[in-house]
DNA sequence: TACTTAAATGAGTGATTACTCACTTTACAA
DNA sequence: TTGTAAAGTGAGTAATCACTCATTTAAGTA
């Protein structure tokens, strides 16, 4: 197996049953591997079985459905989007770390660049299931998106209250300034990832851009 | 049937055979709702059968296979995705419609915004699938997406020669100006479509963010 | 009206699928 | 070493799938 362990083991490993058997990390490779080539309805339990060289039984004596072990890869990769937004006392480390919203939007920008080249072919998978699956998408709203918005305009708020930002609905910044970064982050990796991106210099020019339209004037 | 039939009279009887058969536009008009709810691989060519009300035979007298009617329904809105740029002197064009950045950014804004609206399901169908199928992934990145950044370019290099735009690489430009569009698309039609989205304000305000970060200083 | 061609049908086909379960193998404790 | 429980196996199951094709129906022409 070429794949990368460090994957399975970060964020698949914080369920209640904590470590996973040899042989569980091995289906959850393989299918990790598979739904994101070839998407869930595509990708046969039998062939997950084979990728994982394990008999086709043995991912039904760890999950008990094939949409299970779907939900227990995405689950955790998508709680952990907001990640960066939860923090306590959040005014205080705004005070002590951020002096400036481009400062505190590089570091997100990074942070969440990061987290995604991680676990890309997770990312992928929650990216390309949601349209699909209810219960996924009811999640991502009320767990990732909606808390998202409103921790993000909280930010927003303190940084427009010194007058760094443009006086405009909170909510409209968040989501000015996330659909740069969606736009971008979508095509670099999800529907152009062969074309040659020159990340460094894409992710100053998305910064200084998303700076220019929101600065206060 | 409550589909909208413009959908399939506008844009899929350019074909070659002309018009299509009351049958065929029944089927055309099954698969678009189910492979744009199901996606492609979860859609059963049974099922398309049942919704368009014929047998599923019919389904293979006018399609060889499932790919086939997929990739009849998805390529002819795949092809017009560019279209607003296929002008024949498109300098001229530019110079007598558009005196500045803004007024072209608006008008293709609002053009590609009907356009999606219009084909909505289609667009969904396509976002959806080119993940899992080369051929289409293939001929986005050829005929649509290369096209698209040259002419794009075009225009952007036309704008800055008036120094009406920042000095910077046409190409980043115009990535930066898609990423917006396209984030705000994304959001707007296929990952959160429930929302309450106030569109005419979003559009103005996305299109005002885009022109603060990129026009000269 | 009869004949021919085209369109549509639906039963059938071989393959594939998610999952079950009887059996086998492995691991652990006494 | 023996016994028990857990993990793993792979043949089998009922259902589903994309597609075929013999037959029926519909449409058009003379």
């Amino acid at each position: 197996m070429k794949m990368n362990n460090s994957k399975v083991d970060s964020l698949l490993t914080g369920g209640e049953s904590g470590e996973l058997t040899d042989k569980q990390k091995r289906i959850v490779e393989a299918a990790i591997e598979m739904f994101s080539e070839k998407g869930f309805a595509a990708s046969s339990t039998s062939e997950i079985a084979k990728r994982a060289g394990v008999a086709e039984g043995t991912i039904f004596r760890h999950y008990k459905t094939k949409k299970e072990l779907l939900l227990a890869i995405v689950t955790p990769v998508m709680g952990n989007l907001v990640a960066p937004f939860i923090v306590k006392d959040l005014e205080k480390v705004l005070e002590k770390d951020y002096e400036f919203y481009e400062e505190f939007l590089e570091a997100m920008v990074r942070n969440r660049q990061a987290f995604i080249q991680k676990h890309l072919s997770i990312v992928r998978i929650l990216v390309q299931e949601i349209p699909f699956h209810e219960e996924l998408r009811g999640q991502f709203i009320e767990h990732v998106a909606k808390d998202l918005y409103a921790r993000f305009a909280n930010i927003v708020s303190h940084f427009q209250e010194k007058d760094e930002l443009v006086q405009m609905p909170p909510s409209s910044v968040v989501r000015l300034t996330i659909s740069s970064i969606l736009g971008f982050f979508l095509a670099r990796y999800i529907f152009l990832p062969e074309h040659e991106w020159n990340e460094e210099e894409e992710i100053e020019m998305t910064i200084q851009f998303i700076m220019n339209g929101v600065k206060a004037r």
